[in-house]
RNA sequence: GGGCGAUUAGCUCAGGGGUAGAGCGCCACGUUGACAUCGUGGAGGUCGGUGGUUCGAAACCACCAUCGCCCACCA
């Protein structure tokens, strides 16, 4: 092994022999484990979060394959409809095309060749990674079996009457021109204005003054609706008003939905261009007029002037002709909610169209009794609150998009403009006994691709076919995301899961934080602080950095801000971390429910984690090429870390168990760093090297330091597979080919193993140690330094455990000799104490009178403000009486110690006048 | 307008009714036969505020403040 941990050495070659060895295959008759992946977008690449996100799911199933379930990350890739047709549209757009000029069959041709180029990126990023999915059993939504899977789902949906077609008002995107889901329209506050207008009332009595922020959108006024109880306008409900510029009259109708108080307490209704004028001209019978077109331009339903003025455009006309008609009767700033889409960000139109809808209710109902129930837990419990307030208010699902790119709705139509659903034309004639001289067109339209997405955990284990693979992982064990995808994702997998397969699909939802920058930012281009995984894996110079973060900026102007941000942070690049590193980062920083600062910091000292591990394991061979043969007698020391060892086996499973990878990462770390290599390792090399010792305990330690550097090795490796590997691989006879530690047995906790008496000894051993070497810390005495010490006022336990645990503990405590002080007088030394006995270190001539005597005040005052604390409880009568007694006892005794420690240092501090 | 979360050391975060913890950073010393990507010692916090419950609150409860997120139809 090479004396330096370097992870670009090692990490590459291990995981093409994982794969070669078919590691990563669900194998054994284990009891089933699996994991669905989130499908990332199939043309994307992997940020940050899916980083953390693969980790996690990694871990997990590394975990549960040691264990030697029968274990399979589902692996896969999502078409991600909307997302991958823009990319695609904008590569043509620079090309000076738009997908119209390609024609609908070779623009999803060119899709397809896009996927086909660039699809591999995430194949290498999650490889990279460690990620140990099953490659062999990769799946596409847009798979043929998958697309077979989603007409399935929709044609029984139909024919159960669960779907249905239907003109609605829907968020129509104008630039993207299609339909969106509630879902993909983002509402944001920004700042408007609030116009207000008169209405001449058609008898000539007076006017009606409105107040909108769309002033635009009269043109397709059918009414004014007034509060039925207003006064000031009640004797007008009935009446007409003449409707500007449009020239029509419309009526004054009453409803219960307007807010007096608000603008002027007369609100003009637009059914077809606002959500709510749309339930209010439901109400009311009034007519819809629609004034777009699908780019939200308007159209032939407006007077000439307007037609084809961009809504903007036809907003400013608007006010300028009212105005000019003097009509205008003000205009106030408003703060307003804006609704975008979220792929367009263009500002969405509520807009009449024919869509196809998910009846929801009769889906959701089951779905909100599976996560009441306990058949869905969701870890943090708090996210199912979130998903109860949305499934309860759920609405009908809006799955039609007009797009090109996705899964064509298996529906048809005659030249009547009736529909007809079916499974491709031939099955569709038959089952609506359309004869052969119908003819038949296909609607154009595609499906959200949250439908497709929704049978993921069930469509790639071959449903609806009834194969193997779907007995055995379906219900799938855990699903691993995101919270802002509870809504998109989560609750339709579980209702369609419910729905197709009868059974939830999965036990548990895992809910993770969200990635952030080291200042709490999101990580975005335009921000410039976006960091990419394997930029920390590899490492990457400061100009290739800049590069990636300044080129393609959508705003240039922010280019200098970023390259002083990046020189700031980065001024030589980024070292190259290693996998194991940022994976054992990720999961430390995997708390549950709370959104995760990315820190350098943290991968730095992981980073020197690893290498910690690799040296310990170099001393390790080291320590072993000459082995003793003789039968091996444990000491102290070997019981004890056996012992630590195996409590930090229990509270690893545990942690697994709770989804607490950042306990069990916490828990490893003490235990290699604090236990095996700060204390095991140099007890271990004085037991080796110390004339004292015999064979059998040479013997015992060599077996120890190699035991528990192994049980090490496979804890570490669900979160650290690439360094655990690499070391692993390096003991003992595995030479062979199929060796690995991936399969390698998960350390199972033996509890005869936990060894109180050990622990107990090793307390005394490391008290004495630290009280030792604080007097050197502090008394500036070279650390290599062999001292004696003196003890005073040793107890008979103190007087065996110098006995039993001397020649380990002058080598650890790096003492010369150990003397007791029966009689007579004192030496001038430093003091510490251990118990009731004091550890003197003679310094004859040598101490500092003033720093010993500080040192010895700084603890007095700890001591004797702890005295205080504990005094104050006993005194209290109430304490004795209502604590458990297990509890009075402790502050007793505790009493006692600080008493005679305080009093001890009393001693002390007056002996050095 | 509802809902959720956060507030603990300089920074990033664990913890949890009875001695306040980690990593990084900081100070001092140090080439102890794995490791300077290291070792040893040290400094540093009345756990956001107020009130309540309790023998005991940093932890539980209520309210408040600040920050963040989600949902929601006020023109």
């Amino acid at each position: 092994m090479h004396d330096k941990y370097n992870p670009r050495d090692i990490e590459a070659k291990h995981y093409e022999r994982w794969r070669d060895l078919g590691c990563f295959a669900p194998a054994g008759d284990g009891t089933p484990y699996c994991i669905m992946i989130p499908p990332p977008n199939v043309t994307g690449t992997l940020h940050m979060g899916h980083a953390f996100q693969d980790t996690i799911m990694d871990a997990l199933t590394r975990y549960h394959r040691m264990r030697g379930h029968n274990t399979l990350w589902q692996y896969g890739t999502d078409h991600a409809g909307i997302a991958t047709q823009m990319v695609v549209e904008r590569q043509l757009n620079a090309a000076g095309k738009t997908r119209h000029d390609l024609g609908r069959d070779a623009f999803v041709d060119a899709v397809w060749e896009w996927k086909a180029k660039s699809g591999g990126a995430i194949s290498k990023q999650l490889a990279a990674l460690g990620g140990s999915v099953d490659w062999d059993t990769e799946r596409f939504t847009m798979d043929d079996a998958l697309s077979a899977a989603v007409t399935k789902v929709f044609v029984d949906l139909y024919r159960e009457g669960l779907i249905y077609r239907g003109k609605r008002l829907v968020n129509w995107d104008p630039v993207l021109r299609t339909a969106l889901s509630d879902l993909e329209v983002l509402s944001e506050d920004e700042n408007g204005h609030l116009w207000r207008f008169a209405y001449p009332l058609t008898d000539g009595s007076g006017e009606l003054i409105v107040a909108t922020t769309r002033p635009e959108t009269m043109l397709g006024d059918t009414a004014v609706a007034v509060h039925p109880d207003d006064e000031r306008y009640r004797h007008l409900i009935g009446k007409t008003v003449r409707l500007p510029l449009a020239e029509r009259a419309i009526p004054i109708i009453a409803d219960d939905y307007v807010d007096p108080e608000f603008g002027t307490g007369c609100v003009k209704i637009t059914p077809a261009h606002d959500f709510n004028d749309y339930e209010m001209g439901q109400r009311h019978a009034l007519p819809m007029i629609n004034i777009l077109a699908p780019d939200a331009t308007l159209n032939d339903a407006v007077p000439a002037a307007y037609r084809n003025l961009d809504r903007y455009d036809a907003r400013k006309q608007v006010v300028a002709d009212l105005d000019a008609a003097g009509l205008l009767r003000g205009i106030d700033e408003h703060r307003m909610t804006v609704p975008r889409g979220d792929r367009s960000q263009a500002v969405v139109e509520p807009y009449l169209t024919d869509q196809w809808y998910v009846r929801i209710e009769p889906l959701a109902k089951p779905a909100i009794a599976a996560v009441e129930n306990g058949d869905i837990r969701f870890v943090p419990k708090n996210w199912s609150k979130t998903y109860f307030d949305w499934m309860h208010n759920i609405q009908d699902w809006c799955i039609s998009r007009q797009l090109w790119w996705g899964h064509r709705i298996p529906a048809w139509y005659d030249a009547d403009g009736n529909h007809y659903v079916g499974h491709d034309e031939t099955e569709t004639r038959a089952f609506n006994g359309l004869k052969d001289d119908v003819e038949l067109t296909r609607d154009n339209d595609v499906l959200d691709t949250w439908f497709s997405s929704g049978l993921w955990p069930f469509s790639t284990l071959g449903w609806p076919s009834e194969t193997e693979r779907l007995a055995t992982f379906y219900p799938t064990n855990v699903l691993v995301t995101g919270f802002d995808i509870i809504f998109f994702w989560v609750a339709r997998m579980i209702m369609l899961g419910l729905k197709f397969t009868g059974e939830v699909p999965f036990r548990e939802v895992y809910i993770h934080g969200l990635i952030r920058d080291q200042d709490g930012q999101k990580m975005s281009k335009s921000k410039g602080n976006v960091l990419d995984p394997l930029d920390l894996i590899r490492g990457i110079d400061l100009d290739s950095l800049l590069e990636k973060r300044l080129t393609g900026l959508m705003q240039p102007h922010l280019a200098p801000k970023i390259e002083a941000a990046t020189r700031k942070q980065f001024p030589d690049g980024i070292p190259a971390y290693g996998c194991d590193a940022l994976r054992f980062t990720f999961a430390q920083l995997a708390t549950t429910g709370r959104d995760i600062r990315f820190e350098l910091g943290r991968i730095e000292g992981n980073r020197n984690f690893c290498n910690k591990l690799w040296n310990a394991a170099r001393y390790v061979h080291m320590a072993t090429t000459e082995p003793v043969a003789a039968d091996p007698e444990p000491g102290i020391a070997e019981r004890w870390i056996l012992s630590r060892l195996n409590r930090t086996i229990g509270d690893v499973h545990r942690h697994f168990g709770q989804y607490r990878l950042d306990l069990a990462a916490q828990a490893l770390y003490d235990f290699v760093w604090h236990a095996y290599c700060d204390w095991y390792l140099e007890l271990a090399k004085a037991t080796l090297t110390s004339e004292a010792m015999s064979d059998g305990a040479r013997a015992a330690a060599q077996a120890t330091l190699t035991s528990v550097l192994d049980a090490a090795l496979r804890l570490l490796h669900p979160l650290m597979p690439f360094v655990t590997e690499e070391i692993w691989l390096s003991f003992g006879d595995r030479s062979t080919a199929d060796e690995t530690v991936m399969r390698a047995e998960f350390p199972i906790e033996d509890p005869t193993k936990i060894d109180p008496a050990a622990e107990a000894d090793m307390d005394w051993l490391t008290g004495f140690t630290l009280g030792v070497r604080q007097i050197r810390g502090e008394m500036n005495i070279s650390p290599g330094k062999f001292v004696p010490v003196l003890l005073d006022d040793a107890a008979a336990g103190d007087r065996e455990r110098v006995a039993r645990l001397g020649p380990l503990l002058t080598r650890i405590a790096r003492l010369e000799r150990v003397e007791f002080h029966d009689d007579g007088e004192l030496p001038m030394a430093a003091t510490a104490l251990l118990g009731e006995m004091k550890i003197r270190v003679p310094l004859a001539g040598l101490i500092d009178l003033a720093a010993e005597r500080a040192r010895l005040t700084k603890q007095l005052t700890k001591t004797a403000s702890d005295l205080g604390k504990v005094r104050g409880k006993l005194d209290n009568p109430n304490f004795v009486a209502n604590a458990p007694s297990d509890v009075v006892e402790r502050e007793r005794a505790r009493l006692a110690t600080l008493e005679q420690a305080s009093a001890d240092l009393d001693a002390q501090i007056r002996r050095l006048d």
